[in-house]
DNA sequence: AATCGATTCTAATATTGCTTAAAACTGATA
DNA sequence: TATCAGTTTTAAGCAATATTAGAATCGATT
């Protein structure tokens, strides 16, 4: 297949989520060998990016992490920016999409918990995707605009779903006397983000991390 | 002057510390056009480098913020490398250099009063060396191990004494219970290190940041 | 004002890495 | 088995940039 113009349009976050059902989109059957390169491209792109940065980043790296020669990737993506582009989108995307459908699958849930499950869902998608995540962490501002823009808004959408998480808590009273909401979610990011990197699985069960942690940042909110 | 084989054993941590009084080190009187010449190079390359990595680092760029030609730069580092490891270690060692400061000017201090003004040291001195810390969190484990070695080794350091502030909390029973110390450490640097991202003089007083952070840490911590 | 070291510039070199062009291969289908 | 779209490769071309060489400038001191 191979169709330069659309890896804008309509880009697979679906195959980002981990052993998610492939859901054909126009041309391309979701299992097919280019499907399957496509995301081997993807995944080193996100791996090499997270190394080494945006100017860093050669597409020689890239295609010998996927196991082709440079000059394949154009078949896939239009320029080296617009592979990047795509990863940073696409992790962002992975993000937000997660922490929806988390809070979504707990519905009733107190702000309070709310809050909790947020963090473990930052927590185990990050690190679950822990090249995208460390991507978008370190490349998010150092960008030409063009390439960062898709990613932003999606980084910014998924600030707002934490602005409104704590407005809610603050809501309901239990925001604690003196927490600036704007200062708190932002120090509260800052700690989930930076698990990326620093933690690995080699330090114990990721169930210890987010046990500490939704106990630190609940007890820092909360009266 | 201009001494080639020096930049590496004696960098001036001092002039990076705002405002220091300027201690004459061996060849080069600290107040010389060449030895503020050399200062402007520096702060140059860690603005390009927060901004855009290692590898977008370009010598032209760091030239034209200095009002020099690129070639001139060797007249004071033998390398891009060299230069780009001088930002690295400096920025380190100033962060490490600041935070001893604080905690020895007040001694007698609890633990957990220690603990609030270590965090007030941190964001002070990462928001005054704003280029600095983003070069450093951006680009730390993305760099070439020779490049990163020795302004690794100072954030070693400056993790030493955090691991050793909360240890004498726990020591004082003041550390909340299941809260494993490795990770409430990482966790709160992380909020910290974080606010280079965001932050900015517009957003207010750098004393409502101080105080909703440290009231934070503190409850993040303590029973 | 002539000299000398320190400092900065202009010009040229060599390498690296994105990108294009065109050929070759693969596998399914007629 | 011949064909054809889809996929990947090899072989250039071209622009950018760190670095070196060597000349020019500057400022103090004699």
């Amino acid at each position: 297949m191979g169709r330069y113009r659309l890896s804008n349009s309509q880009s697979n976050i679906i195959s980002l989520v981990p052993r998610s059902s492939p859901s054909s989109t126009d041309a391309e059957s979701a299992g097919s060998k280019a499907a399957r390169t496509r995301q081997r491209l993807l995944d080193a792109a996100a791996t090499v990016l997270s190394e080494k940065g945006f100017s860093g980043t050669r597409l020689s790296d890239i295609a010998e992490k996927a196991h082709v020669q440079a000059p394949a990737i154009y078949y896939y993506y239009p320029s080296r920016e617009d592979l990047i582009e795509e990863v940073m989108f696409v992790g962002a995307a992975a993000m937000r999409t997660h922490l929806v459908k988390a809070l979504a699958d707990a519905p009733q849930q107190t702000p309070t918990e709310r809050i909790a499950t947020a963090v473990e869902a930052h927590l185990r998608n990050e690190l679950e995707l822990s090249d995208y995540a460390r991507a978008i962490m370190r490349n998010g501002n150092q960008l030409p605009d063009n390439v960062s823009r898709r990613a932003l808004a999606e980084v910014a959408a998924y600030n707002d779903i934490w602005r409104s998480l704590i407005s809610d808590l603050d809501a309901v009273g239990q925001l604690r006397e003196g927490v600036e909401p704007a200062v708190a979610r932002m120090i509260v990011l800052g700690g989930l983000n930076w698990a990326a990197e620093w933690w690995d699985p080699s330090r114990g069960p990721i169930e210890e991390l987010i046990d500490t942690t939704q106990s630190m940042v609940l007890h820092a909110l909360r009266p």
